[in-house]
DNA sequence: TAAAAATTCAAACAATTGTTTGAATTTATC
DNA sequence: GATAAATTCAAACAATTGTTTGAATTTTTA
């Protein structure tokens, strides 16, 4: 399918809506509406409801994947440097995207839509490939400990950086930080979000920095 | 609200379809048809789907109340000990009530319903506050490092646990444990998410076993 | 600029939604 | 065992859903 404009601004209307109300919540009147097009025009662009939701995914996750492949040819950094900078890309990328991986939580919840599930499946691997590659090399150089449990590891990662983006809110309040503005407050959890997870990253790698 | 065991079968039959087809998706009739009442019933009994939502929440997350009131209630054990039965107990109700934790993680993303909201937050609370006096005790006594980030230190704990709910099939199958029975399968993850968790929350506590 | 293709639109489509109705049946109360 | 209350049920309710239609308009092509 060729994206044009009207499809990426569609798209990321719908992104927005179905990331506050849920996908089925969301009409496609909601989305014309919102995109500023007739009612018509999404089945004549996509198809069906169903298929502007895989379209959605297929355009994040393609962008998400050469982002990714970006860091795996890098090859002047260590182990523990690349995962440090996959740690910091993928916090950047949720912030960057909330809507899209809030979506993301709830479809991998409902488990329905086959091709957003291969899609994510697809994804999963690709990641796990990648750090498993980067553990073996650090193992190799006796950097990192054996036994790593990759999955579980990346499990945090994701479950960490996911389950913020409804805590978000919370810890702010827990934490005092209602005074400061959203962006300071955004920028501080990420940074705070990137120290965390690397503090964890290291201790089950078992490296210092 | 009087619960009878009628009220308990809906509940329960609501809690699977929710947690499979997403509240939206699920209508009344799927859940008068699998719970064996007449379509009528829901709104009989519970005024509308959206009280039967909200009733799902007040049924579940008062057990779970009450059984983290039984363990701050226990004085005898060091504050190494609660925060390891705290993570214990944690993954032992998810694994019980998988079906809730998947609405729940939805419903976060979603905060629309605000009575459900409300008992989210309520039951944050109460975790945070728990989670904050066991490791002030243990600050005094300084077996826990200073400057805990204890919001963080929870979302990781119920983002790894809860993301596992949704990475399960995947963990299974990139580990190579398909042969092995579900029961099986489900012990095994128990046993390495309270292993993994707990060797995360010494990192970031800064004891040792 | 004329013909063809692509886009836009209001209107209508059938299907499904949560909820209500009012009579029938069961259960509880005295 | 008669009266009252609670429960069950099939049917109907109005509203909303995703999608399609076919004519009107715009853009592209030749």
């Amino acid at each position: 399918m060729v994206i044009t404009e009207k499809h990426i601004q569609i798209i990321s209307k719908a992104e927005e809506l179905f990331a506050t109300k849920g996908y089925e919540a969301t009409t496609v009147r909601d989305i014309a509406d919102a995109a500023g097009v007739n009612l018509a025009m999404i089945s004549y662009y996509f198809g069906s409801k169903e298929k502007l939701l895989e379209a959605l995914f297929q355009e994040r996750m393609n962008t998400t994947k050469h982002r990714i492949e970006t860091i795996v040819k890098t090859e002047t950094l260590s182990p523990f440097q690349k995962i440090e900078i996959i740690v910091d890309e993928y916090i950047n990328r949720v912030a960057e995207k909330q809507a899209f991986y809030k979506i993301m939580l709830c479809e991998q919840v409902i488990n329905k839509n086959t091709v957003v599930m291969k899609l994510l499946k697809d994804l999963k691997l690709v990641y796990a490939a990648l750090i498993s590659g980067v553990i073996e090399e650090g193992q190799r150089t006796r950097v990192f400990k054996k036994d790593i449990d990759v999955v579980m590891m990346l499990t945090t990662m994701t479950g960490t950086v996911t389950n913020m983006l409804v805590n978000k809110e919370y810890y702010r309040e827990f934490n005092n930080q209602k005074k400061i503005s959203n962006t300071l407050f955004e920028e501080q959890l990420q940074v705070n979000l990137k120290k965390h997870v690397k503090q964890i990253f290291k201790a089950l790698l078992g490296y210092e920095s």
